[in-house]
DNA sequence: TATAATGTTAGACT
DNA sequence: AAGTCTAACATTAT
């Protein structure tokens, strides 16, 4: 569910909340999770993200990662006691509230002292990314520029909506090998990439089933889609018929006749 | 009932 | 050897 908009979301949220805050109770309810020990007791110190992880910061030199994968969310209950929201996996308790993994999929995951995965090639696309360095990395592979622009070795953050509106922003088609893109067109990439995703962040995320914020909320971001999940309707820019192909498993929607 | 869903990854190919 | 592809994970909704 949640890309790097979505998570960065969560993240200011909570920025806002735990800092400071002492780790009082944690339950685990759903044994996939595995165990958590070593958190009880500890202050949280900072709320980080990287790419679509969350990391939690304790007292000690602990860090927690959070993983939403497909159906992974965040909520915050004022008080600290059932009943909790259907799908809760894991609760901990704060003096201030309470923080709930909801994740019906079962998907998440969250670990302490992580073997931190090796950082992507390109950290953050948040902030500026650089054409020549994506160029660079292209340039030995092959395969479609969408599920290149989704590998998270490669660059952290970008997931399927994402990844879909980037492409169309940019006026490039997802099955175009990666290597075979121009200059030029990695500059486009580049630039739509950050426009796209930052104008997610200031949406609070995209909301086209069940994503919600720290809160409850929906994000905005669903009204700007230009193509993602529109297969059969029209295209906004030239008036063609936006389409759903498959690639690597995964929905790809876009303009045949805008995006070449 | 079959299909698809905002993600990752182990293992099999090339 | 590095790059690429597929199946699998678990559950719900259409």
């Amino acid at each position: 569910m949640p890309e790097l908009p979505e998570v960065e979301t969560l993240c200011r949220q909570l920025k806002t909340i735990l800092p400071g805050e002492e780790i009082l109770r944690i339950e685990i309810l759903d044994a996939r999770l595995g165990t958590i020990e070593g958190l009880v007791g500890r202050r949280v110190e900072a709320v980080k993200r990287r790419g679509k992880f969350l990391q939690i910061c304790i007292s000690g030199g602990l860090t927690a990662e959070l993983h939403l994968r497909m159906s992974g969310r965040l909520f915050w209950q004022k008080g600290g006691v059932p009943p909790f929201p259907s799908y809760s996996r894991l609760v901990i308790a704060f003096p201030a509230g309470t923080l709930i993994l909801i994740d019906p999929r079962r998907f998440a995951t969250f670990t302490v002292q992580p073997v931190s995965s090796a950082p992507a090639l390109v950290e953050d696309p948040l902030g500026g990314l650089s054409a020549r360095r994506l160029r660079e990395i292209a340039r030995t592979r092959r395969r479609p520029v969408k599920s290149f622009l989704m590998d998270q070795r490669l660059i952290a953050g970008i997931g399927n909506i994402y990844a879909c509106e980037i492409l169309f922003a940019a006026g490039i088609d997802p099955r175009r090998p990666s290597s075979g893109l121009s200059p030029a067109e990695w500059r486009k990439v580049a630039k739509m990439s950050v426009a796209i995703l930052e104008r997610a962040v200031a949406c609070r995320g995209t909301t086209v089933s069940d994503w919600r914020d720290l809160f409850g909320c929906s994000g905005t971001n669903q009204d700007h889609l230009a193509v993602y999940a529109r297969q059969g309707e029209i295209c906004r820019r030239c008036g063609g018929k936006i389409e759903r192909i498959t690639q690597g498993g995964r929905g790809t929607w876009f303009c045949p006749s805008c995006q070449q």
